[in-house]
DNA sequence: AACTATTTATAAGA
DNA sequence: TTCTTATAAATAGTT
């Protein structure tokens, strides 16, 4: 966007590239943020760098929080259906804030909830191994 | 960025902020794609609006598989720190792909994991447990 | 790391 | 909402 329009397709030369990671990488964060103040929006911003070095951005709140907030707001995952049945989704909660910060009550409910996803394993585990019993009573008596 | 200089606060004509959000967020995609293409990065981009719709952005595979990048990267959860005793990362992987795709070795390695967390959460438990029995006993003492 | 010539994004207006 | 346009901002190429 300057001295030269742009190709939208990976610069090849390793300096050039590296050099417009730290520009473009630094607008990006920046209109991150603007957009989040002058709109009052929740964002999270996450970019590994082709040599998969870490930046990161969370307005509002932190990326735990935000991962947990679009999770629950997909539904697309085990844990998220789950939680339509159970409180499972706190587990998640839980663990952001790492085992430093869980006191008793916490780690007790924790310990429920994981050892109700077991439960849904097992249950799983049966139906598939149902179905394979099924299929080979079938081959034995054709 | 254009007739007027824009201030960083929060807008709060609710007419002005609402197209300003449509404009910017369509232009902050946009260029997440950009750096994505040009500098060969892996980005992912969540935006909540004020009233909490999802928009979302994810270069190069899944939203669910940036996450789980993150986490590793981050090691700031006790999901990533019983990473690095067992492989316990993998079973975030399975829980992203959904309870569907996963088949008996999966629920297997699922089930097992999940086992271990419990056991280092009722480790977790007796810790904080014994602290305070030895703290009850102080007091007795004294 | 600075400097600019240009391109791009976008605020305000229609 | 969508288009237009005057300007502000971002940035590609250069030093």
């Amino acid at each position: 966007m300057a001295r030269g329009k742009v190709q939208l397709r990976r610069i090849e030369n390793p300096v050039h590239r590296q050099v417009t990671f730290c520009k473009r990488r630094a607008g990006l964060l920046k209109k991150a943020k603007e957009l989040s103040v002058l709109c009052d929006a929740e964002i999270g911003l996450v970019i590994f760098s082709a040599h998969g070095k870490l930046y990161d951005l969370a307005t509002k709140g932190t990326m735990q929080g935000l991962i947990e907030k679009y999770m629950k707001s997909t539904k697309g995952s085990l844990v998220a259906q789950a939680d339509q049945q159970q409180p499972i989704l706190q587990t998640q909660y839980m663990f952001g804030g790492g085992a430093g910060t869980m006191n008793l009550d916490e780690l007790q409910i924790l310990e429920k909830n994981l050892e109700l996803w077991i439960y849904h394993i097992r249950s799983a585990k049966m139906d598939i191994m149902s179905q394979e019993i099924q299929l080979l009573k079938n081959k034995i008596t054709v």
